[in-house]
DNA sequence: TCTTCTAACATACAGTCTGTATGGAACAGG
DNA sequence: CCTGTTCCATACAGACTGTATGTTAGAAGA
């Protein structure tokens, strides 16, 4: 710690260093995050950030291409955040609960609609994403962090015959859309507590369209 | 023609003035609208507008309050024609086929799909829309546009039985975001038919869950 | 230890864009 | 005929982005 010697005197000065740089683009992650979520992407100047960060433009045109290039670690940071939440706590209910990927899948539709309710997540990757980097950019993004777990959940519950045989692309699309809506229904609500009742309720009811009618007891 | 009098030529120079000036308004809108749907909002700037339009800047100044409020405009006018498109057609279908407000509004659902697959209303009430107006007024926008028609059948079939009763505002949101998604996933792929096939199917999976169990038949 | 080289910034500058203020021209009205 | 208003063009000021240049601190070799 304090009597580093020869290469580790080398490798602690080479590792101070590298964490210094790596804490200045950590800081205007951070910073660009919190002021992209409050005022959105244009009404953020880069002098803003790089206020809100201590640094100077310099470093953000040092450490990143453009604007857009910050937002996208922006908005991958968010998303990663979420994927991961969401893949504990699914992994946490597939340990406690049956094994039934389809009901588990009904279940994590429901904690999904709550996790969404996160300011940064809509204004970040829900709003302002499409229009910033455009549609490719921003699918490829998603697709990376969330709709591949989403996809492979689904085609799992498929092949046990949870859910009708169905395109999974198409599918997973269309249900994270759904439950990104309900959230910024939510949100905008003035009573969140019934919002969110309502939306779970209306998003049971469409999930009910999916069950595969047969074998597997639908519930109620 | 060419000998009025009186009243007449007072008359017929108001209206040719005034309708000049209406001529200027709408070259904007139009000019702006192109310009938008294709590179978007803050990659179109205020003077390809007017060049396009073939006026100058102090005419969109004259006309709107800002940028911001000529893109009003223009997505009141892609959501005022898609509006009315579906109207139109849903009404044809009602004098054509079965009162059933339930079924009705599955067919209106596939127009509906089929009608969002257009440019213009894609990039600039879907993409650039939330970003650009903020998520109150564009929601005030589409509110006053679409949702009160789609609210209106959704709450009509509720009353006949067709679905279950359930909230119709969450609804009403989340079944636009559905099929809002799924003409941007058939938009984007490189195969549309498919595609279109596709999400067709899946829509019609979720809207089964909605269909009230009982009297009314599922169908197939 | 001394030199040298490079990564990591800071600063200054140029180009672009938006919004506003000013000016003028064409009517309308008294 | 004179005045006021509408409609629009032009000129200007401010802000913002991206780049080019300068500078410093550490890493590496001799």
């Amino acid at each position: 710690m304090t009597a580093p010697r020869s290469t580790r005197s080398t490798r602690s000065l080479r590792s101070r260093r590298a964490e210094h740089t790596a804490d200045t683009r950590r800081a205007l992650v951070r910073a660009a995050r919190t002021l992209f979520a409050e005022r959105g992407y244009t009404a953020t100047g880069t002098e803003d950030i790089v206020a809100a960060a201590q640094v100077t433009r310099g470093a953000l045109y040092h450490h990143f291409k453009d604007k857009a290039d910050l937002f996208r670690s922006v908005m991958g940071e968010c998303a990663q955040e979420m994927a991961e939440r969401l893949v504990e706590q699914e992994t946490a209910r597939a340990e406690s609960e049956s094994g039934d990927a389809w009901t588990l899948l009904r279940h994590g539709f429901q904690s999904f609609l709550d996790a969404c309710n996160d300011p940064d997540f809509q204004r970040i990757v829900l709003v302002e994403g499409p229009a910033v980097l455009g549609h490719s950019a921003w699918d490829a993004l998603v697709e990376q962090h969330g709709y591949v777990l989403l996809a492979e959940e689904l085609t799992r519950a498929i092949d046990e015959g949870g859910i009708s045989p169905m395109p999974v692309a198409p599918l997973t699309r269309m249900l994270a859309a759904l439950i990104s809506e309900a959230s910024l229904y939510i949100a905008r609500a003035e009573d969140h507590e019934t919002a969110r009742k309502e939306a779970g309720e209306v998003l049971e009811c469409l999930l009910t369209g999916l069950t595969r009618p047969g074998p597997t007891r639908t519930g109620a």
